[in-house]
DNA sequence: TACGAAATAT
DNA sequence: GATATTTCGT
């Protein structure tokens, strides 16, 4: 009787008690999203999930926790925190895009390509310290903050402030376009450089298309052609024979390309099992690293700088959840491009 | 004026 | 060293 009676009372605190872990766990879930602005937070929420459940009786390991238990142990790398990006993922539609910012802000699964991350990682801070969203936030909130903060850029005050977010603050003043100095530089986001390729893509490659008529394509509001003209330099420069000064080491990463939209892009890993159907994503590469220079243009592929941002990679159509139209004509795999556009940038190399 | 290349700045 | 801006010649 009276066992039974503690038995129930027993069941109850276990029940409460594990009802109180549960909640906690979803907190922390919710807080590790701000990993970042809120490292005590977690730290403490962890450590009273911790000590609930080393004050819950016995059953501690099997019982309350059907799932899968990494969660205590760590400050919450896996388990839930993954569920709950993966959840995320899952809801939002474009997929290529937030795959690409997924690898942008390298933040996603930790499981598959961490070394890519990190080899992406230096630039993107400098990426970050002119426009970025929280690496940590949920992907559709990040993925709506880069929307905002590239629309914001892109119109009323596109180069006022890129550095909302105070990447130090260092130069509210700095801003001296009034004096005559030099303008602020312009962050090519990687919203931004999507665009750009895509234009690039919808006017024939790097080399045919002009600054100008990409700025027009882009249609992106306080975007120069200067600007443009500039990045698109950079870009046919990192494009085009980029051969000579490494030998044939990385090989490994280069030899699979095909011609997409008169852009070079590496072909999709197809040992991996994933997408084997086309070039449709860029997280097809993940093998391969992506940088935010996505597409190569038309000049074969052969060499990227490793560190560059113009290493290989898909053009995802922003926005638009239909990506596939444009990105994946496949014409042919081999180097030569269309004489035509050839003509236009061969010139004097 | 638009462009590409090179010089220069960050 | 990478990237963005400015300058210069066409």
């Amino acid at each position: 009787m009276i066992k039974n009676l503690s038995n129930m009372d027993y069941n109850q605190k276990r029940e409460r008690c594990g009802q109180y872990i549960e909640a906690l766990e979803e907190e922390r879930r919710k807080i590790h999203v701000f990993q970042r602005e809120l490292p005590l937070c977690l730290d403490l929420v962890t450590q009273a999930i911790e000590a609930c459940k080393r004050e819950m009786p016995e059953m501690t390991t099997e019982n309350v926790y059907g799932q899968p238990e990494c969660s205590e142990q760590t400050t919450g790398e896996c388990g839930p925190v993954l569920e709950q990006f993966l959840t995320i993922k899952d809801s939002s539609t474009s997929n290529e895009e937030e795959e690409e910012l997924d690898d942008e802000h390298g933040n996603h699964d930790p499981d598959n390509d961490s070394e890519d991350k990190n080899t992406k990682s230096d630039w993107l801070k400098s990426v970050q310290l002119w426009n970025q969203p929280d690496p940590l936030l949920p992907k559709e909130e990040r993925l709506q903050q880069e929307m905002m903060e590239t629309v914001k850029s892109d119109h009323e005050n596109m180069r006022k402030d890129p550095m909302v977010n105070g990447a130090e603050g260092r130069k509210r003043e700095a801003e001296k376009d009034v004096g005559g100095g030099r303008k602020q530089r312009r962050c090519w986001s990687s919203q931004l450089h999507r665009r750009f390729l895509n234009a690039l893509q919808h006017l024939g490659g790097p080399h045919v298309a002009t600054p100008k008529q990409i700025r027009e394509l882009m249609k992106i509001d306080g975007l120069t052609n200067d600007e443009v003209k500039s990045h698109l330099q950079k870009y046919r420069l990192h494009t085009r024979r980029p051969r000579q000064t490494v030998p044939n080491n990385e090989n490994s990463q280069t030899q699979h390309f095909v011609v997409v939209g008169g852009l070079w892009v590496p072909q999709p890993d197809y040992s991996t099992g994933k997408n084997t159907g086309g070039v449709t994503t860029s997280s097809t590469t993940t093998t391969t690293t992506t940088g935010i220079f996505g597409a190569m243009a038309a000049p074969p592929p052969p060499q990227w700088p490793s560190h560059s941002n113009f290493r290989p990679s898909i053009i995802a159509e922003e926005g638009s959840g239909s990506h596939s139209e444009e990105v994946v004509v496949v014409r042919c795999s081999s180097p030569a491009m269309s004489s035509s556009t050839r003509n236009h940038y061969v010139k004097n190399n």
